[in-house]
DNA sequence: CTGAAAGCGCTTACAG
DNA sequence: CTGAAAGCGCTTACAG
């Protein structure tokens, strides 16, 4: 009813093929011009569909979250949509119903979960059931292409062996994650694959199982270092655990790297800051946010999504070679 | 229309005072049986105001974001409020021009203002003409208090000069923060303040400003370290700070804490990571953002709320007495 | 204190 | 390819 015609700015605006070229540059400009922008709840009632979309996630590492935010916002960027957050307690019964009631309330246009709410089955048979979009991001595939963001963690676990390898080291321990973390088995596989591409192999004499805690990776390596025939190298499956080995190389009077190399995993803002700077395998992970925004959200122009990351080895001065020549 | 009446329903659901007790009580318990949940999306179009509550943030420290964000969602248990999260950059001019294009089209409930976001009194500005409710939470009273979360910041940095002080130290260096942070300038106060209670004086020749971030702090502690009459004590106004000074002792061979005591300020997980275990001055990050969550959103029946928060020393083992007994 | 009407700003079928 | 009608699920005045 403006300069052009009325409900056809709907057409435009939601790009339905039924609009002529040359209506549809003509309303484009009017839009420009006059500044438009549809009310997101207006749609949102008649579409009953909110251009909302859900992080949920359930991860102890704050940088993790934030990470994934911004690269979420980066997808955004110019959509309309909007960022909702929803921690959960991954280990709470209660937690899908409170997903349940977010979906049959909000009405998100969709949810994304990083890891370890990705590998939540049951969640995800949830949202399946209520029929709300997902996308989830994990160190490997769990799901169909188009809901998976894949960080390959065994790869930057691998890498971090050969690092170790190469350096001459042959007695390395391994502080390993809590067992119903996927991320946990998948960087142990790709550890031991990238030992034995060195033609080396895990001695399970040299294994603990640590939480992905502070404290776990501390006792996990007070254990470790206490040996008679101790380790020179341990790679611990998160930075968490490898301040704790730190701490535990501290206590027992041994210096890093000359006398213990440390390796962790997600180069978190702590592994810069601890002293000597240790060496750590590196997430792309505002990338990742930005790819799993990319693949749920629909837009105009989008480039063949990628659905892979690739980690990275970040080699600082907690490693030395072994022996020190 | 149902066992009751029918839009009877949404004054109850909006406590309207014009609904008899009886009839109220009826309907009530028809929701409850029900599990009726009205539809957010309708309802907000309807008031023109959406059920979303903006946390608009430049922090550079994930763990205050995150705990915001936590304290924020504890507030909005179960009054169906969601939380929109917009990271700004505040040495952007575009800045504004982002907020007041998401104010006017998803017509949030209301935003909150972590700081140093809450100290930008340009954007304070535009709130007020797009007459968007907002709350902020900054070291210092800035606003009415119906507007204002308070860490006083300045109480705990006085803490931690008393501790210092008691301690036996008497050269006492500071790194401060950026001048365009309004902590900084709070914390430096109440350190003063507190050495003074003491009968100390900061040292001007000991002073050095940094900008809250950990290469700052390296560079700062590096020249004081260099000093001819090297101080026995750092206070750091941040953490990342704080574990700068930690790297220039190790890079100058100096013992921490026998040759020199370091203190932080945040509390963040860096600080008992660190070895030795720092000493630091804790903020109740999920409390504030509750509070400031409480201050925004109306509750039934909410209890006087609070607007201040106080700051706590804790003390590790980066400090000791000096001189060394 | 409670009901019937009109409207929030968009969209989806439905006709032309 | 484009317009007029009905409706998304709520709320705010307006009468009773």
């Amino acid at each position: 009813m403006a300069g052009v015609s009325k409900k056809t700015v709907s057409r435009v605006i939601n790009d339905s093929p039924l609009v002529r070229g040359e209506t549809r540059e003509a309303v484009k400009a009017i839009i420009r011009e006059t500044g438009f922008a549809p009310d997101p709840q207006a749609r949102g009632l008649a579409f009953r569909r909110a251009f909302l979309v859900g992080l949920i996630y359930d991860n102890p590492n704050p940088q993790h979250t934030v990470s994934h935010q911004q690269g979420l916002l980066d997808a955004f960027q110019g959509s309309g949509f909007e960022l909702v957050v929803r921690p959960v307690d991954r280990t709470s019964p209660r937690r899908l119903d409170d997903i349940r009631s977010f979906v049959e309330r909000q009405k998100p246009f969709g949810v994304v979960l990083p890891s370890p709410v990705s590998e939540d089955e049951a969640l995800v048979a949830l949202l399946k059931e209520l029929d709300c979009r997902y996308v989830r991001i994990a160190s490997v595939p769990l799901d169909e292409p188009d809901r998976m963001v894949v960080s390959h963690d065994g790869e930057g676990a691998a890498q971090a062996a050969r690092h170790l390898a190469d350096l001459g080291h042959r007695r390395i321990a391994l502080i390993s994650g809590p067992p119903n973390f996927r991320s946990s088995h998948e960087r142990r596989k790709g550890f031991e694959a990238g030992l034995a591409e060195r033609g080396l192999s895990l001695d399970p004499a040299l294994v603990r199982q640590g939480g992905y805690t502070y404290e776990t990776g501390v006792e996990a390596a007070r254990e470790l270092l206490a040996l008679k025939d101790r380790p020179t190298a341990v790679f611990a499956l998160n930075d968490e655990m490898a301040a704790g080995a730190y701490t535990s190389a501290h206590a027992a009077g041994l210096n890093v790297p000359a006398e213990l190399s440390v390796v962790g995993f997600d180069d978190a803002p702590i592994a810069a800051r601890l002293w000597p700077p240790m060496t750590s395998v590196r997430l792309p992970l505002r990338d990742m946010g930005r790819l799993a925004g990319e693949l749920l959200v629909p837009t105009v122009q989008r480039q063949p999504v990628l659905h892979d990351v690739q980690p990275e080895l970040i080699v600082r001065a907690s490693t030395a070679a072994f022996p020190t020549s």
